[in-house]
DNA sequence: TTACACTAAATTGTATTCAATTAAAAATTT
DNA sequence: AAATTTTTAATTGAATACAATTTAGTGTAA
């Protein structure tokens, strides 16, 4: 077992176990985590093609795809193809949408100040040292295919 | 977006990146991810029952018997009713199963040659403090069914 | 001992992930 | 302009995750 083996380990299951946690706060919304995710995106930048959502989570169509007509379906979002070039669909936030975010907000705020509490432990030294890590993962990713 | 939420994705995205590139090296075992995970915990700990595996991985029989199904199908596992408790279920490595253990650890040790390359990052302190952060977490998770 | 609770695995159904392929539109090259 | 390449989503198929339920076996208490 190298340390490359137990990393993963530890990525897969603190990422599954924190998720569920999280989990707990979006359910009463309907929503999965991957499907807040988008929001999230969304409620950053509105109106972004599904190749730029798919940019911002390191997630292809195939995942976005059926993804946001069901965002669509639970009218969250709406879809819209590309005027100028019709190969493009756009993902906009409708009112019941955008309305959702301070609510979910509040709501993952409250898991927040539990996770904030936990000793010895800075989650936001955490954050930057996973985000230099996934630069270089991405790096070494796209290496690999040469 | 609270450091909880940055944190969630940060976990979840590298997580998936790490795993496609083991999964790389996997590929040419016909081995996925998890079905890896399960047969590397069979390597440490033979023998083990469905539930203790998911005590390891943080998996409930509803992801570990279709999988452990798969890893039978492939010859790599055999599963085994309980004598004294027959609602139990162990699964021991075939010899096939515990040939591939030497051949999967070298693939993945060049993999791991090129993640400790990575300039000013300690993997193995990552680990810890991502070893701390689970036992953290699951006491949270247990703690909010009260 | 018989009813009741508990445990382990399996099953069911929904929702991802992701590699690989397809289809259509747009950009580029010849 | 016609042919080729590239780009963008969508589709397809296999394999998880996981909550919820079911089934069967075990333990316990009246």
């Amino acid at each position: 077992m190298n340390p490359t083996q137990s990393l993963s380990l530890q990525l897969y299951t603190n990422s599954r176990i924190l998720i569920q946690l999280i989990q707990g706060s979006l359910t009463e919304f309907g929503l999965t985590y991957p499907q807040y995710l988008v929001l999230a995106v969304l409620w950053k930048e509105d109106g972004l093609r599904v190749n730029e959502i798919g940019q911002r989570l390191e997630l292809d169509s195939g995942t976005l795809t059926p993804l946001l007509k069901k965002l669509e379906a639970m009218n969250f979002v709406k879809r819209q193809r590309g005027e100028a070039d019709e190969r493009t669909v756009t993902a906009e936030l409708t009112y019941p949408g955008k309305s959702l975010q301070s609510k979910v907000q509040e709501s993952l705020n409250k898991l927040d100040a539990i996770i904030q509490e936990i000793p010895d432990f800075s989650i936001d030294s955490l954050n930057q040292t996973l985000a230099g890590l996934l630069e270089n993962l991405k790096a070494i990713k796209n290496s690999d295919h040469a």
